[in-house]
DNA sequence: CCAAAAGTGTTAGTGATACACCCATGT
DNA sequence: ACATGGGTGTATCACTAACACTTTTGG
Protein backbone atom coordinates (compact mmCIF):
# COMPACT_ATOMS: atom_id res chain seq x y z
CA UNK A 1 0.00 0.00 0.00
CA UNK A 2 1.57 3.23 -1.15
CA UNK A 3 0.42 5.74 1.44
CA UNK A 4 1.35 9.23 2.13
CA UNK A 5 3.52 9.82 4.94
CA UNK A 6 1.41 12.09 8.13
CA UNK A 7 2.59 16.07 7.68
CA UNK A 8 4.30 16.94 10.95
CA UNK A 9 1.41 19.34 12.57
CA UNK A 10 2.09 19.39 16.48
CA UNK A 11 0.30 16.15 18.11
CA UNK A 12 0.44 15.01 21.62
CA UNK A 13 3.25 13.48 23.46
CA UNK A 14 1.82 10.33 24.25
CA UNK A 15 3.42 7.93 28.15
CA UNK A 16 1.92 5.21 29.90
CA UNK A 17 1.17 5.30 33.42
CA UNK A 18 1.93 2.20 35.68
CA UNK A 19 0.06 1.75 38.39
CA UNK A 20 1.42 -1.27 40.74
CA UNK A 21 -0.54 -2.44 43.78
CA UNK A 22 0.76 -4.67 46.26
CA UNK A 23 -0.87 -5.53 49.80
CA UNK A 24 2.47 -5.20 53.02
CA UNK A 25 2.27 -4.69 56.32
CA UNK A 26 -1.72 -5.45 56.69
CA UNK A 27 -2.24 -2.22 54.55
CA UNK A 28 -2.59 -1.76 50.24
CA UNK A 29 0.53 0.08 48.96
CA UNK A 30 0.63 1.94 45.64
CA UNK A 31 4.75 1.72 44.01
CA UNK A 32 5.80 5.42 42.86
CA UNK A 33 9.02 6.89 42.21
CA UNK A 34 10.79 10.18 43.16
CA UNK A 35 11.25 12.16 39.94
CA UNK A 36 14.84 13.44 39.42
CA UNK A 37 13.95 15.81 36.69
CA UNK A 38 11.38 18.18 36.39
CA UNK A 39 8.90 18.78 36.13
CA UNK A 40 7.68 18.14 39.55
CA UNK A 41 11.47 17.44 40.17
CA UNK A 42 11.83 15.63 43.34
CA UNK A 43 7.96 15.02 43.97
CA UNK A 44 6.66 10.98 44.01
CA UNK A 45 4.59 10.53 40.81
CA UNK A 46 3.93 6.55 39.26
CA UNK A 47 6.27 5.03 37.54
CA UNK A 48 5.88 5.57 33.64
CA UNK A 49 7.41 7.27 30.85
CA UNK A 50 7.19 8.44 27.21
CA UNK A 51 5.85 5.92 24.50
CA UNK A 52 8.61 4.86 21.89
CA UNK A 53 7.59 5.40 18.53
CA UNK A 54 8.15 1.98 17.03
CA UNK A 55 6.74 0.32 20.87
CA UNK A 56 3.78 -1.08 22.12
CA UNK A 57 1.72 0.45 24.48
CA UNK A 58 2.13 -2.27 26.77
CA UNK A 59 5.78 -2.87 25.98
CA UNK A 60 6.04 0.49 26.77
CA UNK A 61 4.76 0.30 30.47
CA UNK A 62 6.79 -2.71 30.85
CA UNK A 63 9.71 -1.07 29.98
CA UNK A 64 9.39 2.38 32.00
CA UNK A 65 8.38 -0.35 34.95
CA UNK A 66 11.58 -1.84 34.48
CA UNK A 67 13.52 1.04 34.25
CA UNK A 68 12.31 2.57 37.14
CA UNK A 69 11.80 0.22 39.64
CA UNK A 70 13.19 -3.06 38.65
CA UNK A 71 10.00 -4.97 38.50
CA UNK A 72 9.23 -7.12 35.69
CA UNK A 73 7.49 -10.41 34.21
CA UNK A 74 4.26 -8.32 35.16
CA UNK A 75 0.69 -8.92 33.75
CA UNK A 76 -0.65 -5.26 32.98
CA UNK A 77 -4.20 -4.28 32.30
CA UNK A 78 -5.31 -1.20 30.65
CA UNK A 79 -7.00 1.16 32.87
CA UNK A 80 -7.73 4.10 30.71
CA UNK A 81 -6.37 7.18 29.15
CA UNK A 82 -6.14 10.36 30.63
CA UNK A 83 -5.99 13.32 28.22
CA UNK A 84 -6.84 17.01 29.82
CA UNK A 85 -4.42 19.27 27.89
CA UNK A 86 -3.90 20.49 31.10
CA UNK A 87 -2.51 17.85 32.68
CA UNK A 88 1.40 18.28 31.96
CA UNK A 89 3.45 21.64 32.13
CA UNK A 90 5.50 21.12 29.44
CA UNK A 91 2.34 20.69 26.63
CA UNK A 92 0.25 18.04 25.25
CA UNK A 93 0.81 14.68 26.99
CA UNK A 94 -1.93 11.68 26.85
CA UNK A 95 -1.28 9.20 28.99
CA UNK A 96 -2.32 5.38 29.14
CA UNK A 97 -2.78 4.20 32.62
CA UNK A 98 -2.01 0.44 33.28
CA UNK A 99 -2.39 -1.60 36.54
CA UNK A 100 -1.28 -4.41 37.88
CA UNK A 101 -1.40 -6.14 41.17
CA UNK A 102 1.80 -7.83 42.29
CA UNK A 103 3.51 -10.17 45.45
CA UNK A 104 5.51 -7.49 46.98
CA UNK A 105 7.60 -11.04 48.80
CA UNK A 106 8.52 -11.51 45.07
CA UNK A 107 10.03 -8.08 44.47
CA UNK A 108 12.92 -6.62 44.82
CA UNK A 109 13.12 -2.27 43.66
CA UNK A 110 16.17 -1.16 41.65
CA UNK A 111 15.38 2.04 40.34
CA UNK A 112 17.68 3.01 37.49
CA UNK A 113 16.91 5.51 35.43
CA UNK A 114 15.34 9.02 35.96
CA UNK A 115 14.74 8.53 39.33
CA UNK A 116 15.65 9.14 43.04
CA UNK A 117 13.87 6.03 44.70
CA UNK A 118 11.56 3.70 44.10
CA UNK A 119 9.05 3.06 47.12
CA UNK A 120 5.88 1.66 48.68
CA UNK A 121 3.41 3.84 49.99
CA UNK A 122 -0.11 3.15 51.75
CA UNK A 123 -3.03 4.37 49.42
CA UNK A 124 -4.36 6.13 52.60
CA UNK A 125 -1.63 7.67 52.91
CA UNK A 126 0.25 9.24 49.64
CA UNK A 127 2.30 12.52 49.35
CA UNK A 128 1.61 14.95 47.00
CA UNK A 129 1.17 13.72 43.21
CA UNK A 130 2.83 14.63 40.41
CA UNK A 131 0.42 15.23 37.35
CA UNK A 132 -2.70 14.04 37.94
CA UNK A 133 -1.86 11.18 39.02
CA UNK A 134 -3.94 11.56 42.68
CA UNK A 135 -6.36 11.11 40.00
CA UNK A 136 -5.08 8.19 38.36
CA UNK A 137 -4.66 6.58 41.55
CA UNK A 138 -8.17 7.24 43.15
CA UNK A 139 -9.94 5.72 39.67
CA UNK A 140 -7.73 2.88 39.48
CA UNK A 141 -8.59 2.11 43.51
CA UNK A 142 -12.56 1.27 42.41
CA UNK A 143 -11.36 -1.01 39.86
CA UNK A 144 -9.08 -2.84 41.22
CA UNK A 145 -12.07 -3.31 44.21
CA UNK A 146 -14.64 -4.07 41.20
CA UNK A 147 -12.22 -6.68 39.81
CA UNK A 148 -11.74 -8.32 43.34
CA UNK A 149 -14.91 -9.12 43.53
CA UNK A 150 -15.74 -10.40 39.78
CA UNK A 151 -12.30 -11.98 38.98
CA UNK A 152 -9.30 -13.57 40.44
CA UNK A 153 -6.83 -10.79 40.19
CA UNK A 154 -6.35 -11.19 44.09
CA UNK A 155 -4.63 -14.15 43.73
CA UNK A 156 -1.92 -12.36 41.94
CA UNK A 157 -0.66 -10.91 45.77
CA UNK A 158 -0.23 -14.17 47.03
CA UNK A 159 2.66 -16.66 46.91
CA UNK A 160 1.95 -19.99 45.44
CA UNK A 161 1.07 -22.03 48.56
CA UNK A 162 -0.96 -19.40 51.08
CA UNK A 163 -4.07 -20.32 53.85
CA UNK A 164 -7.48 -19.22 52.90
CA UNK A 165 -7.08 -16.72 55.97
CA UNK A 166 -4.16 -14.97 54.51
CA UNK A 167 -6.31 -14.86 51.24
CA UNK A 168 -9.21 -13.76 53.20
CA UNK A 169 -7.34 -10.66 55.38
CA UNK A 170 -6.01 -9.89 51.73
CA UNK A 171 -9.34 -9.29 50.48
CA UNK A 172 -10.44 -7.23 53.49
CA UNK A 173 -7.52 -4.68 53.11
CA UNK A 174 -8.47 -3.93 49.81
CA UNK A 175 -11.94 -4.06 50.06
CA UNK A 176 -11.36 -1.90 53.56
CA UNK A 177 -13.90 -4.11 55.16
CA UNK A 178 -14.74 -7.22 57.50
CA UNK A 179 -15.45 -10.30 55.64
CA UNK A 180 -17.18 -13.48 57.49
CA UNK A 181 -14.78 -16.29 57.34
CA UNK A 182 -17.75 -18.95 56.92
CA UNK A 183 -19.10 -17.11 53.72
CA UNK A 184 -15.82 -16.30 52.61
CA UNK A 185 -14.76 -19.48 52.04
CA UNK A 186 -17.98 -20.83 50.86
CA UNK A 187 -17.40 -18.38 48.22
CA UNK A 188 -13.88 -19.39 47.06
CA UNK A 189 -14.88 -22.79 47.19
CA UNK A 190 -17.31 -22.33 45.02
CA UNK A 191 -15.18 -20.43 42.04
CA UNK A 192 -13.24 -24.29 41.82
CA UNK A 193 -9.81 -22.64 41.68
CA UNK A 194 -7.94 -23.74 44.53
CA UNK A 195 -6.99 -26.71 45.77
CA UNK A 196 -5.69 -27.96 49.17
CA UNK A 197 -2.01 -29.19 49.43
CA UNK A 198 -1.14 -31.96 52.17
CA UNK A 199 1.29 -28.99 53.15
CA UNK A 200 0.56 -26.93 56.67
CA UNK A 201 1.54 -23.48 58.09
CA UNK A 202 2.00 -23.06 61.96
CA UNK A 203 2.36 -19.88 63.31
CA UNK A 204 2.08 -18.85 66.86
CA UNK A 205 -0.11 -21.22 69.58
CA UNK A 206 -2.84 -23.06 67.81
CA UNK A 207 -3.97 -25.31 65.14
CA UNK A 208 -1.96 -25.29 61.90
CA UNK A 209 -3.92 -23.74 59.07
CA UNK A 210 -3.61 -25.90 56.01
CA UNK A 211 -1.46 -24.52 52.78
CA UNK A 212 -3.44 -24.31 49.35
CA UNK A 213 -2.63 -23.62 46.22
CA UNK A 214 -4.48 -22.19 43.03
CA UNK A 215 -5.67 -24.65 40.17
CA UNK A 216 -4.88 -22.18 37.19
CA UNK A 217 -4.24 -18.79 37.34
CA UNK A 218 -6.79 -17.80 34.94
CA UNK A 219 -9.21 -15.19 35.31
CA UNK A 220 -13.02 -15.91 35.78
CA UNK A 221 -13.99 -13.14 33.22
CA UNK A 222 -12.72 -12.49 29.79
CA UNK A 223 -9.90 -10.09 30.02
CA UNK A 224 -10.39 -6.07 30.15
CA UNK A 225 -14.25 -6.96 30.01
CA UNK A 226 -14.99 -5.77 33.27
CA UNK B 1 6.20 26.43 37.72
CA UNK B 2 8.92 27.51 35.03
CA UNK B 3 9.60 23.87 32.68
CA UNK B 4 11.57 23.41 30.14
CA UNK B 5 9.49 22.19 26.84
CA UNK B 6 9.59 18.72 25.12
CA UNK B 7 11.82 17.90 22.78
CA UNK B 8 10.35 17.18 19.68
CA UNK B 9 11.36 13.83 19.38
CA UNK B 10 9.13 11.37 16.78
CA UNK B 11 6.22 10.55 18.70
CA UNK B 12 2.80 8.80 17.70
CA UNK B 13 -0.20 10.62 16.62
CA UNK B 14 -3.26 10.56 18.66
CA UNK B 15 -6.42 9.54 16.91
CA UNK B 16 -10.14 9.05 18.52
CA UNK B 17 -12.85 6.57 16.58
CA UNK B 18 -16.44 6.50 17.45
CA UNK B 19 -18.31 3.03 17.37
CA UNK B 20 -21.84 4.07 17.33
CA UNK B 21 -24.71 1.67 18.15
CA UNK B 22 -28.34 1.72 17.38
CA UNK B 23 -30.68 -0.68 17.06
CA UNK B 24 -33.12 -0.58 13.77
CA UNK B 25 -34.58 -2.51 11.80
CA UNK B 26 -35.26 -5.60 14.34
CA UNK B 27 -31.09 -5.39 13.90
CA UNK B 28 -28.14 -3.92 15.62
CA UNK B 29 -26.53 -1.12 13.77
CA UNK B 30 -23.27 0.35 14.07
CA UNK B 31 -22.20 3.51 11.92
CA UNK B 32 -19.64 3.59 9.53
CA UNK B 33 -17.97 6.77 7.30
CA UNK B 34 -16.61 6.19 3.83
CA UNK B 35 -13.19 7.47 3.76
CA UNK B 36 -12.73 10.09 1.08
CA UNK B 37 -8.68 10.24 1.30
CA UNK B 38 -5.94 7.08 2.14
CA UNK B 39 -5.05 5.43 3.41
CA UNK B 40 -8.24 2.70 2.59
CA UNK B 41 -9.34 4.99 0.73
CA UNK B 42 -13.19 4.73 0.07
CA UNK B 43 -13.30 1.78 2.40
CA UNK B 44 -15.64 1.84 5.20
CA UNK B 45 -14.56 2.59 8.44
CA UNK B 46 -15.46 3.87 12.26
CA UNK B 47 -15.93 7.68 12.11
CA UNK B 48 -12.93 9.56 13.72
CA UNK B 49 -9.55 11.32 13.26
CA UNK B 50 -6.74 13.61 14.86
CA UNK B 51 -7.02 15.01 18.21
CA UNK B 52 -6.34 18.28 18.19
CA UNK B 53 -3.17 19.95 19.77
CA UNK B 54 -5.41 21.68 22.93
CA UNK B 55 -8.56 19.68 22.70
CA UNK B 56 -9.85 17.05 25.23
CA UNK B 57 -10.11 13.59 24.34
CA UNK B 58 -13.65 13.45 24.29
CA UNK B 59 -14.18 16.85 22.67
CA UNK B 60 -12.18 15.43 20.13
CA UNK B 61 -14.51 12.56 19.43
CA UNK B 62 -17.56 14.33 19.61
CA UNK B 63 -16.31 17.59 17.07
CA UNK B 64 -14.97 14.37 14.93
CA UNK B 65 -18.38 12.38 15.23
CA UNK B 66 -20.40 16.00 14.06
CA UNK B 67 -18.10 16.61 11.45
CA UNK B 68 -18.21 13.39 9.75
CA UNK B 69 -21.85 11.97 10.55
CA UNK B 70 -23.73 14.73 11.84
CA UNK B 71 -24.68 13.21 14.89
CA UNK B 72 -23.96 15.43 18.31
CA UNK B 73 -25.05 15.85 21.67
CA UNK B 74 -23.92 11.94 22.56
CA UNK B 75 -23.06 10.52 25.91
CA UNK B 76 -19.57 8.89 25.14
CA UNK B 77 -17.58 6.68 26.76
CA UNK B 78 -14.00 5.91 26.62
CA UNK B 79 -13.92 2.25 25.35
CA UNK B 80 -10.69 1.23 25.00
CA UNK B 81 -7.16 2.65 23.33
CA UNK B 82 -5.56 0.86 20.87
CA UNK B 83 -1.72 1.32 19.90
CA UNK B 84 -0.53 -1.11 17.99
CA UNK B 85 2.68 0.11 15.71
CA UNK B 86 1.49 -1.20 12.51
CA UNK B 87 -2.30 -0.23 13.07
CA UNK B 88 -1.39 2.48 10.88
CA UNK B 89 0.45 2.21 7.09
CA UNK B 90 1.32 6.02 7.31
CA UNK B 91 3.01 5.85 10.57
CA UNK B 92 2.70 5.22 14.21
CA UNK B 93 -1.10 5.98 15.59
CA UNK B 94 -2.76 5.57 18.26
CA UNK B 95 -6.23 5.56 18.44
CA UNK B 96 -8.96 6.43 21.90
CA UNK B 97 -12.26 4.27 21.24
CA UNK B 98 -14.92 5.77 22.60
CA UNK B 99 -18.86 4.54 22.42
CA UNK B 100 -22.19 5.01 22.48
CA UNK B 101 -25.68 4.30 22.69
CA UNK B 102 -28.23 6.32 20.13
CA UNK B 103 -31.85 6.17 19.17
CA UNK B 104 -31.38 6.55 15.57
CA UNK B 105 -34.60 7.88 14.92
CA UNK B 106 -33.41 11.27 16.10
CA UNK B 107 -30.00 11.29 13.99
CA UNK B 108 -29.84 12.45 10.83
CA UNK B 109 -27.01 11.70 8.85
CA UNK B 110 -25.22 14.33 7.43
CA UNK B 111 -21.77 13.47 6.61
CA UNK B 112 -19.81 16.67 5.91
CA UNK B 113 -15.60 16.64 6.12
CA UNK B 114 -13.59 13.93 4.93
CA UNK B 115 -16.10 11.07 4.25
CA UNK B 116 -17.93 10.62 1.18
CA UNK B 117 -20.94 8.80 3.38
CA UNK B 118 -22.08 8.12 6.65
CA UNK B 119 -24.23 4.72 6.70
CA UNK B 120 -25.62 2.36 9.34
CA UNK B 121 -24.42 -1.19 8.66
CA UNK B 122 -25.60 -4.20 10.73
CA UNK B 123 -23.19 -5.77 13.16
CA UNK B 124 -23.62 -8.75 11.52
CA UNK B 125 -23.25 -7.53 8.31
CA UNK B 126 -20.32 -5.35 8.30
CA UNK B 127 -18.02 -4.41 4.80
CA UNK B 128 -14.16 -5.41 4.89
CA UNK B 129 -13.36 -2.48 7.58
CA UNK B 130 -9.79 -0.07 7.73
CA UNK B 131 -7.14 -0.14 9.89
CA UNK B 132 -8.27 -2.32 13.12
CA UNK B 133 -11.46 -1.14 12.87
CA UNK B 134 -12.97 -4.52 13.02
CA UNK B 135 -10.77 -5.66 15.63
CA UNK B 136 -12.53 -2.40 17.55
CA UNK B 137 -15.61 -2.86 17.08
CA UNK B 138 -15.96 -6.86 18.13
CA UNK B 139 -14.14 -5.43 21.50
CA UNK B 140 -17.20 -3.13 21.94
CA UNK B 141 -19.87 -5.35 21.49
CA UNK B 142 -18.13 -7.59 23.97
CA UNK B 143 -18.28 -4.54 26.07
CA UNK B 144 -21.95 -3.42 24.88
CA UNK B 145 -23.48 -6.97 26.09
CA UNK B 146 -21.49 -6.56 29.16
CA UNK B 147 -22.47 -3.49 30.21
CA UNK B 148 -26.73 -3.60 28.86
CA UNK B 149 -26.86 -5.99 31.72
CA UNK B 150 -25.45 -4.05 34.43
CA UNK B 151 -26.48 -0.55 33.64
CA UNK B 152 -29.04 1.24 31.95
CA UNK B 153 -27.23 2.13 28.48
CA UNK B 154 -29.94 -0.07 27.03
CA UNK B 155 -32.30 3.20 27.59
CA UNK B 156 -30.06 5.55 25.12
CA UNK B 157 -31.47 4.09 22.09
CA UNK B 158 -35.37 4.42 23.36
CA UNK B 159 -37.62 7.04 22.62
CA UNK B 160 -39.03 9.29 25.81
CA UNK B 161 -41.80 7.30 26.14
CA UNK B 162 -41.56 3.56 25.18
CA UNK B 163 -43.79 0.24 25.66
CA UNK B 164 -41.76 -2.56 27.90
CA UNK B 165 -41.63 -4.45 24.67
CA UNK B 166 -39.93 -2.08 22.57
CA UNK B 167 -37.35 -2.12 25.45
CA UNK B 168 -37.52 -5.87 25.61
CA UNK B 169 -37.20 -6.05 21.93
CA UNK B 170 -33.95 -3.78 21.99
CA UNK B 171 -32.21 -6.43 24.18
CA UNK B 172 -32.94 -9.30 22.98
CA UNK B 173 -31.62 -7.73 19.34
CA UNK B 174 -28.15 -6.79 21.13
CA UNK B 175 -28.01 -10.19 23.40
CA UNK B 176 -28.97 -11.83 20.02
CA UNK B 177 -31.44 -14.04 22.36
CA UNK B 178 -34.97 -14.62 23.63
CA UNK B 179 -36.14 -13.13 26.92
CA UNK B 180 -38.90 -14.36 28.84
CA UNK B 181 -41.55 -11.57 29.05
CA UNK B 182 -42.36 -12.13 32.50
CA UNK B 183 -39.29 -12.21 33.77
CA UNK B 184 -37.75 -9.57 32.08
CA UNK B 185 -40.32 -7.32 33.42
CA UNK B 186 -39.81 -7.83 36.77
CA UNK B 187 -35.89 -6.95 36.30
CA UNK B 188 -37.10 -3.80 34.47
CA UNK B 189 -39.25 -3.28 37.41
CA UNK B 190 -36.74 -3.74 40.18
CA UNK B 191 -34.48 -1.44 39.14
CA UNK B 192 -36.99 1.30 39.77
CA UNK B 193 -36.14 3.22 36.80
CA UNK B 194 -38.79 3.32 34.71
CA UNK B 195 -42.69 4.67 35.46
CA UNK B 196 -45.95 4.44 33.80
CA UNK B 197 -47.41 7.22 31.68
CA UNK B 198 -51.04 7.40 31.30
CA UNK B 199 -50.44 7.16 27.54
CA UNK B 200 -51.22 3.87 25.85
CA UNK B 201 -49.83 2.98 22.66
CA UNK B 202 -51.80 1.16 19.52
CA UNK B 203 -50.54 -0.74 16.87
CA UNK B 204 -52.53 -3.50 15.34
CA UNK B 205 -55.61 -5.06 16.53
CA UNK B 206 -54.63 -5.75 20.14
CA UNK B 207 -54.88 -4.69 23.66
CA UNK B 208 -52.92 -0.82 23.74
CA UNK B 209 -49.87 -1.17 25.43
CA UNK B 210 -48.57 1.22 28.47
CA UNK B 211 -45.82 3.55 27.59
CA UNK B 212 -43.57 3.87 29.95
CA UNK B 213 -40.61 6.82 30.79
CA UNK B 214 -37.61 7.15 32.75
CA UNK B 215 -37.31 8.23 36.09
CA UNK B 216 -33.80 9.66 34.90
CA UNK B 217 -30.80 8.58 33.05
CA UNK B 218 -28.58 7.58 36.11
CA UNK B 219 -26.75 4.49 34.91
CA UNK B 220 -26.95 1.85 37.94
CA UNK B 221 -23.34 1.77 38.21
CA UNK B 222 -20.76 4.42 38.19
CA UNK B 223 -19.50 5.66 35.07
CA UNK B 224 -16.71 3.67 33.31
CA UNK B 225 -16.06 1.19 35.98
CA UNK B 226 -18.52 -1.30 34.40
C1' DC C 1 -6.89 -27.05 80.67
C1' DC C 2 -6.33 -22.70 78.45
C1' DA C 3 -5.65 -19.53 74.64
C1' DA C 4 -5.80 -18.83 69.87
C1' DA C 5 -6.83 -19.41 65.32
C1' DA C 6 -8.67 -23.23 62.10
C1' DG C 7 -12.43 -25.10 60.41
C1' DT C 8 -17.46 -26.28 59.57
C1' DG C 9 -23.35 -26.33 59.06
C1' DT C 10 -27.93 -24.32 59.18
C1' DT C 11 -31.41 -21.07 58.37
C1' DA C 12 -33.65 -17.14 56.26
C1' DG C 13 -33.92 -14.08 52.63
C1' DT C 14 -33.28 -12.58 47.96
C1' DG C 15 -32.93 -12.86 43.16
C1' DA C 16 -33.12 -15.84 38.84
C1' DT C 17 -35.57 -19.09 36.09
C1' DA C 18 -39.25 -21.63 34.17
C1' DC C 19 -43.76 -21.91 33.15
C1' DA C 20 -49.51 -20.80 31.80
C1' DC C 21 -53.21 -18.18 31.93
C1' DC C 22 -56.36 -13.95 31.61
C1' DC C 23 -57.06 -9.12 29.51
C1' DA C 24 -58.23 -5.46 26.20
C1' DT C 25 -58.76 -4.35 21.58
C1' DG C 26 -60.53 -4.21 16.39
C1' DT C 27 -62.67 -6.81 13.09
C1' DA D 1 -66.22 -14.92 19.02
C1' DC D 2 -61.60 -14.79 17.57
C1' DA D 3 -56.94 -13.35 16.78
C1' DT D 4 -53.28 -10.66 18.63
C1' DG D 5 -50.03 -8.99 21.63
C1' DG D 6 -50.41 -6.92 26.66
C1' DG D 7 -50.07 -8.11 31.11
C1' DT D 8 -49.56 -10.90 35.56
C1' DG D 9 -48.48 -14.93 39.65
C1' DT D 10 -46.32 -18.88 41.52
C1' DA D 11 -43.00 -22.63 42.51
C1' DT D 12 -38.31 -23.97 42.40
C1' DC D 13 -33.52 -23.33 42.66
C1' DA D 14 -29.16 -21.13 43.56
C1' DC D 15 -26.72 -17.81 45.91
C1' DT D 16 -25.96 -14.57 49.79
C1' DA D 17 -25.89 -13.19 54.53
C1' DA D 18 -26.10 -13.85 59.25
C1' DC D 19 -24.90 -16.43 62.91
C1' DA D 20 -22.11 -20.26 66.91
C1' DC D 21 -19.87 -24.04 67.90
C1' DT D 22 -16.08 -27.75 67.66
C1' DT D 23 -11.14 -28.89 66.53
C1' DT D 24 -6.22 -28.81 66.84
C1' DT D 25 -2.25 -27.11 68.53
C1' DG D 26 1.64 -25.41 72.06
C1' DG D 27 2.39 -23.90 76.38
Amino acid sequence: MAEKKLEKYPHPFVTVDIIIFTVKDNDLKVLLVKRKLPPFQRMWALPGGFVHIEENLEAAALRELQEETGVKDVYLEQLYTFGNPARDPRGRVITIAYFALLDSSKIKLQPKTDVEAAKWFSMYNLPKLAFDHQQIIDYSLVRLRYKLEYTTVGFQLLPKKFTLTELQKLYEIILNKKLDKRNFRKKIFSFNIVEPTSETKMEGIHRPATLYKFKNKQFLLPKDVV
